[in-house]
DNA sequence: GTCTATAACGAGATAGAC
DNA sequence: GTCTATCTCGTTATAGAC
C-alpha cells in the first residue's frame, strides 16, 4: 500500500515537472500573457481539462512558475554566498550580485516573469513573498555580518528628515539590528541592482555598454560601497 | 485645392490620434502583447483592414505608441531640467529624476511598454533609439554642466583596470569631455534610477516601502552624489 | 480516492468567401 | 466592407478506468 502511493505520488510529482517545463518554454516563446492551458496540454498529449487535477486554474500554473523562479534565482544566489564565506564581505556582495546577473543571463524569460512587467489580470498571492524575498534577505545578511564583525562598516550619513520615520519603519521590519540609514542604502541598492540587469538583459544597454561583465562588478562593487562595506 | 488637401491631412492626423489613443486604452487593459489591429478598430467602428491606411502593421503601431511613449518621458524629463536652470546641479539632477517617477506613476502601462520585459516577437527599429536617449542626454548634460561651471565635479576614483578600456569608448560614445570614470557612473547611475523606478511600479517595494517620495529623493540625490555631483 | 477523457459553455480571434 | 464558418481559450460537469 504504501508502494502504490509512492508509486503514485512519485507520478504526480513528475507529471507536475512535465506541465511546469512545458509551461516554461511557452514562456520563452510567447511570453506569461500568452500562456495557455491547452497549449500545455496538447503538447503533453494530455487533455485540458486533466491538467486541472495539477493547477487548479492558469494563474495557478503562473504562480508555480513564478515560485520556482525566485527559488532557483535564491539558490543560486546562496551558493554564490556560501562559496564566499572565506571572502571579505564587499567581495561576498559582488558575488551574489554577480550569481543574480548570471541567473538572469541563463534565464531571461524567468526574470522577465518576475522582475518585468506585471501580466495584466494577474494577482501575485501572499505564497510568492517569501521566495521573492530570498535575495534581499541574502543582501541583509551580508551587511549584518560586516556590520558585527571586525573592521564593521563604513558609516553613513543619517537620511534626511523627512525620511526619518519610514527609514526607521523600514528598518524596524527588515533589520532591526542595523541602524536605519544602512538599511534605506540596502533596500535602494537591491533595487538599483536589479535596474543594472534589466537594463542588460532587455536591451537598454544595447549598443551603449558592450563589455558588460566588468562594467557590472565595478558598478554592484560600487553599489556594495554604497551601503559601508569594505 | 490646397483646403481639401488640409482637410484631408487633418483628418488623417486625427484618425491616427484616435487609434494611438484606442491602442493605448487596450495597453493599459491587456498589455503590449495582446494589442491587436483587429480590436482597435471594432472599439473606433472601423473595419481592421482600413486601419493598414494609418499603421502598416502591427509592429508599427507598436513603434508608434513607443515612440510617443519615450517622447512623452523626454519631455517631462526636459521640463522639470528647464524649470531648475537656476538651481544646483545636484537638485536640477534630483528633480529630473523625480519627473521621471512621476511620469511614470502617471503612465504605468506605457512604462512598461518602454522599460519592462520585451514583448515578445517585436524588434524595436532604429527609430526608436533617439527618442530613448533623451532621458540620459538630460543625465549627461547636468554632469556636464556641473563640470565645466564653477566648482566642477567631485573626483571619482578611477574604474578598474579590467574597465578601462570599456569606459574609455562609453565614454568617446556619449561624452568625450568628460573623465571616463564620470561617464562610467553615469550610465550605472542612469540603470538605477530606473531600477528604483520599476521597483516601485511593479510592486517589488509593496509592503516594503510604503512612503516612496522622500525614499526616492534620498536614493537619487545619493545617485546624483556618485556621479560627482554636489 | 485519484486520475483521465468526453463534451460542452461562452467568449474571443481568425480566415476566407462573398 | 461584411458575414460566416472555424479556430482558440479557460473552465466546468460528468462519466468511467485504475
Amino acid at each position: 500500500m504504501s508502494t502504490a502511493q509512492g508509486a503514485r505520488a512519485r507520478a504526480r510529482i513528475e507529471v507536475t515537472a512535465a506541465i511546469k517545463d512545458e509551461a516554461r518554454r511557452q514562456l520563452a516563446a510567447e511570453g506569461a500573457v500568452k500562456l495557455s492551458l491547452r497549449a500545455v496540454a496538447r503538447e503533453l498529449g494530455m487533455v485540458s481539462s486533466a491538467l486541472y487535477r495539477y493547477f487548479p486554474s492558469r494563474d495557478d500554473l503562473l504562480t508555480a512558475l513564478i515560485i520556482d523562479a525566485y527559488d532557483s534565482l535564491g539558490e543560486r544566489a546562496e551558493q554564490a554566498h556560501e562559496a564566499g564565506v572565506e571572502v571579505g564581505s564587499l567581495e561576498r556582495w559582488v558575488a551574489v550580485c554577480e550569481a543574480v546577473r548570471c541567473w538572469a543571463l541563463d534565464h531571461p524569460h524567468e526574470y522577465a516573469l518576475i522582475y518585468g512587467s506585471p501580466v495584466p489580470g494577474y494577482i501575485a498571492p501572499q505564497a510568492t513573498v517569501p521566495p521573492a524575498a530570498r535575495v534581499g534577505l541574502l543582501l541583509i545578511g551580508i551587511v549584518r555580518d560586516a556590520h558585527q564583525g571586525p573592521g564593521g562598516l563604513e558609516e553613513l550619513t543619517a537620511v534626511p528628515e523627512d525620511l526619518r520615520t519610514e527609514a526607521d519603519r523600514i528598518a524596524a521590519d527588515l533589520a532591526p539590528d542595523l541602524p536605519s540609514e544602512v538599511v534605506a542604502a540596502l533596500v535602494t541598492a537591491w533595487a538599483q541592482l536589479f535596474g543594472l540587469v534589466g537594463f542588460e538583459l532587455f536591451g537598454q544597454f544595447n549598443r551603449v555598454v558592450e563589455d558588460r561583465a566588468p562594467f557590472f562588478r565595478h558598478a554592484v562593487r560600487r553599489l556594495g560601497r554604497g551601503v559601508g562595506l569594505r
